[in-house]
DNA sequence: CAAATTATGGACCATTCGGTCCATAATAGC
DNA sequence: GCTATTATGGACCGAATGGTCCATAATTTG
């Protein structure tokens, strides 16, 4: 009924979470935007609506793939084992490596757009559900103290999980912030 | 041997401070800033020099300041103590509320910008110092075990300090964040 | 093939961006 | 009071901002 559009929905909204996770969303300019993934502006207004509207599909389309991985990686092998996993993740970045995609969104615009802080709550509750499966599951393993609350260690591991990609992203105390997930650990123990 | 400027550089320094902390660097546009302070341009450039440098200066003022403040308050008081104060302040923080500055600098552009990641390494190195000297005297006053390395710890508890703020702005899991304080101060006894 | 519908390219828009410049005002030392 | 020096207000700048509009191209349905 209609023409065709000639780009990959998919690929261009990958494309724009890659700039704006590098970048933040202020400092990703549309035309930058644009002439990067290569659309012109009809095609994106008539496809995405507008900046704003791209940066939710954006967070949308970060937590159904890459945080779904990573939630995917913690439900395989021993659940000590991915946690462990998942921290080291986290803890070979370099420098001024990229944090996640929520962090971002939540620093940069959690404090007064209520659009992005639901969709950053909603994966950070994702995260820590998986979390807390693993921690359920590694208690009935007999891994973990059996008698703690699964629900405040979870919480508890989500925030040092940001927490260590903080300090990442300062360069600082590599050596005792690589030492820390031993300490993380013993506290599930 | 000239005219005496007629504004309060400290005074327009915390302002400014005020406005990126609020909301961050690139969303914070310099006719609002001035407006807002009550300088015109010809003044503001006298003195600061740059948007950009004004950043390097309000980012050294809230350390100086505020984060000073903050470790001052470290040192009042029993150890054990101090840090659950500390922490409980942070929790007590509305969903919207404000991180800590370091935090939004080393968000937006830590990534990038190796003159605000080298301020926000030192701010972050200076709390985390406080930090250890307070679990080392929490360590000799019996507190805490003797045996563990103090370093990590704190490091440790700058980690969970900085990740509870990015759970607090996405306004997430507020009974288990509260309840996590408890988990962190076994991890350290 | 015709009509209806959607996609595309790119010109165009007002506004805002950070920053410069200059004429004028105010102050200190002489 | 004169001179040197700095501060101030505001006009001005080119570039970039997010967004609109329209003529044209491509496609499906009838």
């Amino acid at each position: 009924m209609a023409r065709l559009r000639e780009f990959d929905y998919e690929q261009v909204l990958d494309g724009a979470l890659q700039l704006f996770w590098r970048g933040g969303y202020e400092a990703t300019s549309l035309d930058g935007l644009l002439s990067e993934v290569g659309l012109s502006k009809s095609s994106f207004y008539g496809a995405f609506g507008s900046k704003h509207d791209m940066l939710l599909a954006s967070l949308d389309r970060y937590i159904e793939t890459v945080l779904q991985a990573n939630i995917d990686d913690l439900r395989r092998g021993s659940p000590r084992a991915a946690i462990i996993r998942s921290f080291e993740k986290i803890l070979g970045f370099q420098p001024t490596s990229k944090t996640c995609f929520l962090q971002v969104c939540a620093i940069e615009r959690g404090g007064h757009d209520q659009l992005v802080r639901m969709r950053v709550r909603r994966g950070l509750e994702l995260l820590e559900e998986a979390y807390r499966d693993a921690i359920v599951r590694g208690q009935e393993a007999g891994q973990f103290a059996a008698d703690a609350d699964a629900r405040v260690l979870s919480t508890f591991l989500v925030a040092n999980l940001y927490g260590l990609q903080v300090l990442g992203r300062a360069n600082m105390a590599g050596d005792a912030r690589k030492k820390s997930l031993a300490t993380i650990m013993k506290a599930l123990a």
